[in-house]
RNA sequence: GGGGCUGUAGCUCAAUUGGGAGAGCGCCUCCCUUGCACGGAGGAGGUCAGGGGUUCGAAUCCCCUCAGCUCCA
């Protein structure tokens, strides 16, 4: 049976026994901001588990893409990947232990047909249920071992939640596999036991001190791994020899000129390159990207690997997207995403490979320079820290530092290296632990008082999409420097205020927050901003308006007018549906790939970051420049409905990943029919005309594979046109032109310059060779050695060095000391020529004595130095010192 | 989010302690030569990323900004 065959049979299986097969999620979880890629079948399961949604059937059967980098250093044995498919059945709440331990050994046994004599079950230590289910299947008690917590109790996912015992299924390969010792058994790490199937028995709570409670509604997780299963259905040990890795395998000998099997070392390249593949392949098809960061560096770090090993087979042209090729076309009849997005996958493998190759080949110089200098020193190894700083700051693999080291007979040390990366990430991990706490304590300050669970939460409800001011009641004020609730507030205190309702946006969405005053008879809070403080999911929470007492005294109770600053508000709401025009713009010019990455909504700018491959061109920029400019004038309706998240996805409205939504959720739609939809909480303008006018301010790349576009509109983006039109008329006036002709005389004026400039050039070397014809005969012996130290015009340095030059070439022999007055600042130069250095005369010395006597200093080389002072007047005076120095050392 | 590194001619990169901005390739002109990276002579090309500071003097030292690379989380 091939692996095609056991995805069929086990899905259609599991069909019969009335199970819903659901699609494989995306490799991106969707709705889960913790997780950073799906690790595990369950993934898409889990709010259901965790009574968060309701499932389309309590069944649920499926086949799951799944990526993880926790067994990344062991790829290329005969059974960790990174990427692989999960086959699972799922019971939410519906059947349990006897089932589940029934149909597995029915679906193992019966469709496909392994031999119960070679299969092996483990369980939880006290868990006497599912010993007693597998001894009704038959299945012999001498074959079903006890496990710990370790490897058979599943969860929970981080403190608390749900858990419970599992039960594994073990195929043995025989005798002859493995280590071969009599006590040899399951979880044995020889290889002889290949664990195909876990079955998980999700019956517990586990609360924060590590409390189990039974569950009401126990659930089923079961996870059988495609690719262990082929193995043994193939009769095969090893995961790569079958169908699902032999043609990658073959097109990677192909490609590289190998053969498979025939150098171990060989071999075990091959298979990691032919593993990575498969996680690139995915991870591209459903929207990463390589970055420095987050799932994009997975993607980095497995491609670079992938690469390397690449060169480790003496492959160094980019090859790997012909290898990705290979996945898309054997997987893409189960995976649409890699065929809808093959030519991107393509793109992506490609340029990222020829970046790593040119890191690479920057970092073999660095890498020799290092090697150099140990044997320089009379090592015998490469420090740590060095292999390390190559690593770290070059990304130079420390196993290709070490091949170089060892071609050069030096050994790496390798425990100092690991040493330097345990401190790196000791680094990374302290700052992390700190500024997450720095962020708790603010925000938690005010969130512990404001969203207690108990009593009631102080929660907000917004009334600002429609009016600008409401009449709330003060429900609840903190003192913002210590944090502590307060019943009232005096003149000049910084405050944190609750209201039952408000007109103001606290920010969210990258929406700044409101300003404006809080007012009741004539006293008055002054907000300066405002923020929102969720609790549980987005859909509830407390708006916090921070801001200080200027007037009275205002306590909670009081019924206050709350006034939004109402131009600074329509300021923002013009930018914030200028950036879903942007965003529509951007889809419409680049494709629908542009995918938001964050964006800034302020009352003077607005900025929008994005997932883009390559530069934006000029006559891209304009076009979009031109749309969002098109849909303003065509002053289109912008209008917003709150509708379930489901609808709204399925109409095709845009959201953004790490974002979670509540159930329902509110789409702005601009036009009719919408040209725009996304979800989103933010205020807008009612129509496009209101935006009046939008001006790309800049567009830049703010990392591999992101850019940023920043721009205004309305009253900013006319200040921003007055300002540079301004400027235009104020440099055609001072060029006596107009606007119109400005550019052209300032190209013809710089070509003047240029060309004015060589000519002075040219005059003051003609005038520096008359100069140095008049000074030839000022020279003096001084002890048989010509002396010139003379003043000359007023000359650069350079200009001076340049006299110089032509002194010694016609003096042959001699000292030259050169002074003059350069931007009312004496300055030197001095000359001595090679014959005269074995008689003690420096120039350096020399010029330092004299620039001494007018107050400075100077230095330089034996032969040539230079010097400046700060008196003038004493020039004479110190080119009078150069024959005095010459006599006491010549 | 935190750290390290880099930015010099069209390209790839040098420049010891702070003291005269360079090489190779490419480009232009001329000579030689019917041939695949010919050879020879000459030449153009620089805001040393940008700004500020220290200094008699900064590509070089310090600070800030921008851009790129890289590692960790």
């Amino acid at each position: 049976m091939t692996s095609d065959g056991i995805r069929e049979a086990f899905l259609s299986f599991f069909e019969k026994k009335q199970h819903e097969v659901i699609p494989s999620s995306s490799l991106v979880p969707r709705d889960d901001p913790t997780l950073l890629l799906t690790t595990a079948g369950m993934v898409q399961i889990k709010p259901y588990f965790l009574g968060l949604a309701v499932p389309p059937n309590p069944r649920l059967a499926s086949c799951q893409k799944c990526f993880r980098t926790t067994d990344i250093d062991s790829v290329g044995d005969a059974k960790h990947l990174t990427f692989f498919e999960m086959l699972g059945n799922f019971s939410v709440g519906d059947y349990f232990k006897p089932e589940a331990i029934a149909w597995a050994w029915e679906f193992v046994t019966q469709r496909l047909k392994l031999p119960p004599e070679r299969l092996w079950v483990s369980i939880y230590l006290d868990d006497d249920e599912a010993f007693n289910c597998w001894r009704e299947v038959g299945f012999p008690e001498k074959r079903i071992l006890r496990f710990g917590e370790e490897d058979n109790f599943w969860g929970p996912a981080g403190d608390s939640g749900p858990c419970g015992p599992c039960s594994e299924i073990h195929y043995d390969f025989g005798e002859d596999v493995g280590c071969g010792r009599p006590e040899c058994k399951p979880n044995c790490d020889c290889g002889r036991f290949s664990e195909i199937w876990n079955l998980v028995f999700t019956q517990y709570n586990q609360d924060l001190d590590g409390k189990r409670t039974p569950l009401p509604r126990p659930n089923i997780d079961t996870g059988m791994g495609l690719e262990r299963t082929a193995a043994v259905m193939e009769g095969k040990t090893s995961v790569y020899e079958t169908d699902l890795f032999l043609p990658l395998l073959a097109r990677i000998c192909d490609l590289t000129g190998e053969e498979y099997g025939r150098d171990e070392v060989a071999d075990q390249a091959i298979k990691i390159i032919a593993e990575h593949s498969r996680g690139i392949a995915f991870l591209i098809a459903d929207g990463v990207l390589p970055s420095n960061e987050g799932k994009g560096y997975v993607l980095r770090r497995i491609l670079r690997r992938a690469c390397f090993f690449g060169r480790k087979l003496d492959k160094e042209e980019p090859f790997l997207s012909e290898v990705a090729e290979v996945v898309v076309s054997k997987m893409g009849h189960v995976y649409p995403e890699l065929v809808t997005n093959q030519s991107f996958v393509r793109e992506v493998v490609k340029t990222e490979e020829e970046k790593f190759i040119g890191t690479l080949d920057a970092g073999i110089n660095l890498v020799e320079k290092a090697v150099d200098e140990a044997i320089g020193r009379g090592r015998k190894y490469l420090a740590g820290e060095e292999v390390f700083r190559l690593y770290d700051t070059y990304g130079f693999p420390s196993e290709l530092t070490a091949e170089i080291a060892r071609g050069r007979n030096l050994a790496v040390d390798l425990e100092g290296f690991k040493a330097e990366m345990e401190k790196q990430r000791e680094r990374a991990r302290t700052v992390q632990k700190l500024s997450v706490s720095g962020v708790i304590e603010m925000k938690g300050k005010v969130h512990a008082k404001l969203i207690p669970p108990e009593p009631l939460p102080q929660l907000t409800k917004f009334v600002g999409y429609g009016k600008l001011s409401s009449s709330s009641k003060v429900n609840c004020m903190l003192d913002q420097e210590s944090g502590d609730s307060i019943m009232s507030a005096e003149k000049g205190r910084k405050v944190a205020v609750v209201l039952d309702e408000t007109p103001f946006y606290g920010e969210m969405g990258g929406q700044v927050g409101d300003t404006g005053k809080i007012v009741v008879n004539s006293n008055q809070i002054d907000v300066t901003n405002t923020v929102w403080s969720p609790f549980g999911n987005l859909a509830e929470g407390a708006i916090v308006h921070l801001g200080q007492v200027v007037k009275g005294t205002i306590s909670v109770g009081d019924i206050v007018e709350a006034e939004v600053d109402v131009d600074r508000r329509l300021d923002i709401a013009r930018n914030h549906t200028a950036t879903h025009l942007l965003q529509a713009a951007l889809r419409q010019v680049l494709g629908n790939r542009v995918s938001q990455r964050g964006s800034l909504v302020a009352p003077g700018r607005l900025r929008f970051d994005f997932s883009h491959l390559t530069a934006i061109s000029k006559q891209q920029l304009d076009e979009i420049h031109h749309l969002v400019n098109e849909r303003i004038r065509q002053n289109l309706p912008v209008k917003s409905k709150v509708i379930p998240y489901k609808q709204a996805i399925a109409e095709g409205a845009i959201a953004l990943f790490e974002e979670k939504y509540g159930e329902t959720v509110r789409v702005m739609e601009i036009g009719e029919p919408p040209m725009s939809a996304e979800l989103c909480g933010g205020t807008h303008v009612e129509s496009t005309g209101e935006i009046g006018l939008f001006l790309i301010v800049s567009e830049s790349s703010i990392g591999t594979g992101l850019r940023r576009i920043e721009a205004v509109t309305g009253r900013e983006a006319e200040a921003f046109l007055g300002e540079r039109l301004g400027i235009l008329e104020a440099i055609a006036e001072e060029m006596r032109s107009s606007p119109l002709e400005a550019r052209e005389k300032m190209k013809a004026l710089a070509a003047e310059l240029a060309a004015e400039r060589k000519r002075s050039a040219s005059l003051q070397r003609e005038l520096s060779r008359n100069t140095v014809e008049a000074l030839l005969g000022q020279t003096e012996q001084v002890n048989g050695i010509k002396v010139l130290a003379t003043k000359v015009p007023s000359s650069s340095m350079p200009v001076l060095r340049e006299m110089g030059d032509l002194l010694r070439d016609r003096l042959k022999s001699a000292v030259i000391v050169l002074g003059t007055v350069y931007d009312g600042k004496p300055g030197f130069m001095t000359m001595v020529t090679p014959d005269l250095l074995d008689k003690g005369l420096h120039a350096g010395e020399i010029v330092k004595q004299v620039a001494g006597v007018t107050g400075g200093s100077g230095g330089g080389k034996a032969e040539m130095a230079q010097a400046g002072g700060r008196d003038k007047n004493k020039l004479d005076e110190a080119l009078g010192l150069v024959k005095k120095l010459v006599q006491k050392i010549g």
